[in-house]
DNA sequence: ATAATATTTGCAACAATATTGCAAATATGT
DNA sequence: ACATATTTGCAATATTGTTGCAAATATTAT
């Protein structure tokens, strides 16, 4: 993606252009899955205040350019919406594989979570799926 | 639970009986959900050293008696397993609920994570769901 | 029951991760 | 180019998680 076409999705998610952000988001744009905050704190290391890149991460989301992917250990790991994520709408119902060999996190663009029969009661408002194994990679 | 069977249960799964495991144990036996280290801080405060919690929340899950719940905030969530659980061996293809109001973590015990079709390459081992919504109590 | 052995606990120190206030730097709109 | 609004970096602080070790407790063998 061209620094143009980024400055264009800053705008258009309704952000000022700064290094910083145009920096994070290339990153995004490169990385091959998923990245966590330290992920960030390395690739872009010394150029960018750990507290900018907190705060970019937050604002990215808020602004419903990347979306958090749950992970069983600790760590928040985030990656880009492809489409129809807007500020505080977040459309990102596809599955996330995390490989247990190389510890990628990848979005299945095209895998979408299925629907499940809660009991009743329970008023489903977004699902989440994530799903471990090995990936094409490291087979 | 009564307190012997929940010394039944700490032996069952070979551990010793100690004050500190009865009492978190008994935690998760009294909680309506899922309970993270800061519950169980707050809950068991004083008496229970936090060092002692971090612990022993890593035994019982080495152990098989609880399991962790994935969350898209920082937060890991545990939860007693229900059966067939061993050492080294979790069954909890479960789907988990999070309530969006009370902030509640739902095991759902009869809905089961639906199998999904992975593109080529990618070898699932295990599925996590977790859905969010209003629950039951908060409806 | 008691002693010997193994395990667990609590403390202290430390490491890693996350948050906040504020002044200086940078971006935006006119 | 200027005025205004936003963002950044630094420092301080808070929160969360880890490790080593001696004292306390539990288990096993006698």
């Amino acid at each position: 993606m061209s620094t143009d076409m980024m400055r264009e999705l800053l705008k258009k998610n309704h952000m000022s252009v700064t290094d910083s952000r145009l920096q994070i988001l290339e990153l995004f744009c490169n990385a091959p899955g998923a990245l966590a905050h330290a992920d960030i704190e390395k690739k872009a290391s010394d150029k960018i205040d750990r507290v900018t890149i907190y705060r970019t991460l937050q604002t990215f989301e808020e602004k419903g350019l990347i979306h958090t992917i749950p992970t069983a250990d600790n760590s928040i790991k985030y990656a880009l919406c492809k489409d129809h994520c807007a500020e505080g709408h977040h459309h990102d119902n596809h599955v996330h594989f995390i490989c247990d060999k190389c510890g990628k996190t990848i979005c299945l663009e095209d895998v979408h979570v299925p629907e499940v029969k809660l009991p009743g009661g329970f008023v489903p408002h977004q699902s989440n799926m994530v799903v471990n194994g090995i990936c094409q990679d490291c087979k």
